[in-house]
Order: C-alpha cells, then sequence, then structure tokens
DNA sequence: CACAAAAACAGAATTGACTCAATTTTAGAA
DNA sequence: TTCTAAAATTGAGTCAATTCTGTTTTTGTG
C-alpha cells in the first residue's frame, strides 16, 4: 500500500500529463514532439509509452479531466434548475460551452475528436464515448426534473430528447472548434434558436 | 485546351483515386501505404503529393463522390415527398444512411470525419464542412416543401429546424460508424425516435 | 525544327511516432 | 542483509508519411 513503486508511478503520471498539456498549448498537438514530452518530464520515450498507448491518449487523459469537471459543474443546474424550460437549457449548455476552453485549446479539441473518432477502440477512444454518454445522461436527467417540477410535458420521451439536444449542441460544438473566429456567444446564440423549437414542444 | 499535360493529368488522378480507393477497401486507409498506391497507380510518391496535399485528401475525395451521389439521391424525395411529415423526414434521412456504405467502409468514414476535424482548413476539410452544409440545406429545403404543401406549420424556423434534425442524424451516423456491430435498422429506428418529439411539435 | 521557360515527375532523404530487446530498479522471501 | 523474480525504464532502431532537390517532359515561340 502506497510502495515507492506506486508513488513513483503516480509521480511520472502527473509529470508525463503537465508536460504534455504545457507543450500542447505553446505548440499545439503535432508540434509537441513525444521526444519534448519525454525531455520535459524527465522520463524516457519507452516510459511514455509504457504509461499511454499512444500520443492520443495523452491527450485524452487532458480532455477527461476538462469533461469531468464540466459535469460537475452541471450537477448544480439540474438540482436547482431555472424555472423556465428554455432558460434550464440554456444555463446547463452554458455552462459547459463556457468551461471548454479553460484547459483546452480548439486545436486541442479538434485533436481530440479527430482521435475519438479514428480509433474509437483506444483507450481514450472509450473514454471519450463515455463522456458524451454522461452529458446526454446529464441533460436527460435536467428534462426528469422539470419534469418533476411540472415545467415539461410527463408525455415527453425524455431519452430521446436528451439525444436530441446532447447530439445538437454536440455537433454546433464541433463546428465551433473547426473555426478559430468562431465566438462564444454566438455559438450559444445559435444553439438557443435551435432549441427554441423544441422548447415550444415540450413546455407545458 | 484538352493538351496532352491536361489529358495526362486527368489520367493520372483517376488512376490515384482508383488505386487508393481498392487499397482502402482491401487493406483500410491506415493499411494502405502511399508506396504501394503510387505503385498501383503507376505513378512515383512525388507525383502523388503533387495532386494531393496529403493522404487524407486522396480519401477525401473519394467521400466527395459519395456525398455529392447521396445528394442527387435526395433531391427525388425533396421534389415529391411522402404526404406526411415523419415519413418525409424518415424516407430522405433513409437514403442518406442506405447509401452510406456503398462506396465506403465504416474505417474509411471514420478517418475521412477524423481528419476533416483535424484539419478543417485542408482542401478536404473545407470540402467536407460544405457537403455537410449541402445536406442540412437539403433537409432545410425539405422542410420548406412541406411547408408549402401545407404539412409543417408556416411559422416554424425553418433553418432551425434543418441544422437540428441534420446534427442529430449527423452525430448518430458517427456514432454508428464508431461502432462496427452497429447496424443500419437500429440507427434508423432510433434516429425515427427523436424525430417524432419534432415531428408532434411541428406537423400542422 | 530548335530552344528556353514552365510544369510535372521521381525517388532519396528527412522526420517523428512507436517498438522492442537489454538493462535497471523494486519487492519481498529466506 | 542478500538474493531472485517481477516490474519498470531506457533509447536505439523501425516504419511510413511527407519533403526536397535534381531531372525529365511539355509547351509555345522564333
Amino acid at each position: 500500500m502506497s510502495g515507492l513503486r506506486a508513488r513513483q508511478k503516480a509521480d511520472r503520471h502527473r509529470r508525463i500529463i503537465e508536460a504534455a498539456a504545457a507543450l500542447f498549448r505553446e505548440a499545439g498537438y503535432e508540434g509537441a514532439k513525444i521526444e519534448a514530452i519525454a525531455a520535459q518530464a524527465e522520463v524516457s520515450i519507452g516510459t511514455i509509452y509504457n504509461y499511454y498507448e499512444n500520443k492520443g491518449d495523452i491527450l485524452g487523459a487532458i480532455v477527461s479531466l476538462e469533461v469531468n469537471e464540466v459535469l460537475n459543474a452541471g450537477r448544480g443546474v439540474v438540482a436547482r434548475p431555472p424555472a423556465n424550460v428554455g432558460d434550464a437549457l440554456d444555463t446547463l449548455i452554458g455552462i459547459y460551452i463556457e468551461h471548454s476552453l479553460h484547459y483546452l485549446s480548439k486545436e486541442m479539441w479538434r485533436q481530440a475528436m479527430a482521435i475519438s473518432t479514428q480509433l474509437p477502440d483506444s483507450p481514450f477512444g472509450q473514454a471519450y464515448t463515455a463522456l458524451d454518454r454522461s452529458l446526454t445522461e446529464q441533460i436527460r436527467a435536467l428534462i426528469t426534473r422539470l419534469q418533476e417540477i411540472g415545467l415539461v410535458r410527463r408525455d415527453i420521451d425524455g431519452a430521446a430528447l436528451g439525444e436530441l439536444i446532447f447530439n445538437n449542441m454536440n455537433m454546433m460544438f464541433i463546428e465551433f472548434v473547426k473555426r478559430d473566429q468562431a465566438k462564444i456567444p454566438e455559438l450559444r446564440a445559435a444553439i438557443r434558436r435551435q432549441n427554441r423549437i423544441l422548447v415550444a414542444a415540450i413546455a407545458v
């Protein structure tokens, strides 16, 4: 329990992630060479590959940290949602979007998304899919909450609606990170406009 | 006009695409080495890079062919849609999905999607975004058509609705190609279920 | 028909992610 | 403390995409 080996392992994990995060930000994903990450983390190239299957998995670990923070922040909204369907959705989605560029640059997001579709069975590919599912699930939880409060019709298919809202938001976010000039307020406004159709359909 | 050089160029383009398409199918995208494509097309490696910026652009050219066929097939549905909102959407989306695996394997789709987010400014990245936009536009055209016929309420925001439906379908399709076991009928059923919420909201 | 400039081609050299066999370190039994 | 097996580390080597620099082909002009 907490032997030398375990401590060293955790320490190396941390050093690799910190080195990679710094270099990804400075030089971009492609620009951050494994050799440089290894040097900065003070481990060898081989050790990095002992900890992560490939370069993408290193980025994946960083993305997971960010998305988990977002999920945590979202819980508050689900617990006490604004007393209006449109605002409730906008608030939750706002948290997702505003948090999203905290640690990750658009370029890092692009790479992460690309890797997750390119290698869906790699550790990160699976983790990413699971994160998407958690976000979908959180939106569904909000809808269920709104149904309980009596703001959303009880006969609405919450699961399908959660998927619809998440999928739309996610695709909009993908397009957003693909264009460097795209701005957060415009993204949120576009999503609000799309959701308005749904809100009209589901509000009591 | 149509000099030797232009003819040779077109011919080499064709040979490269044909060689690449065959090898991508046989060996997968990663498995198809540029050297092998060059050999099969009877050009040198350098020539391939003279015609395409990178390996992804070769795949991109093939994807564009497929999506353009799909767009063409969709025109018929927009011109004469089924006399029911749900069926109209299902028919158009059905055409997209059923065609999708005609020339391209799931693995090729994964790679193509990954490249388009990874390199949004490359020739293919831009072309792919434009294709997505065309599909969105076609769905919007269908909605407009249905509004004209009197099947969809006139006060519905057609542009936002088109985006919502396309984005949801596209994300479902991405998840579909990420899982090799996923089957087309299940995909279509899931999308129908999601769209049902919308249909209820917009049908006259 | 020459011939010079422009365009296209060829393939060797470069580059960078990833592998693997050899070496070092750790754990824990005697 | 000493020793051995297991675990972890190392970095030189491999492989394949992409680049680069000379060479060849085409074009159009005199």
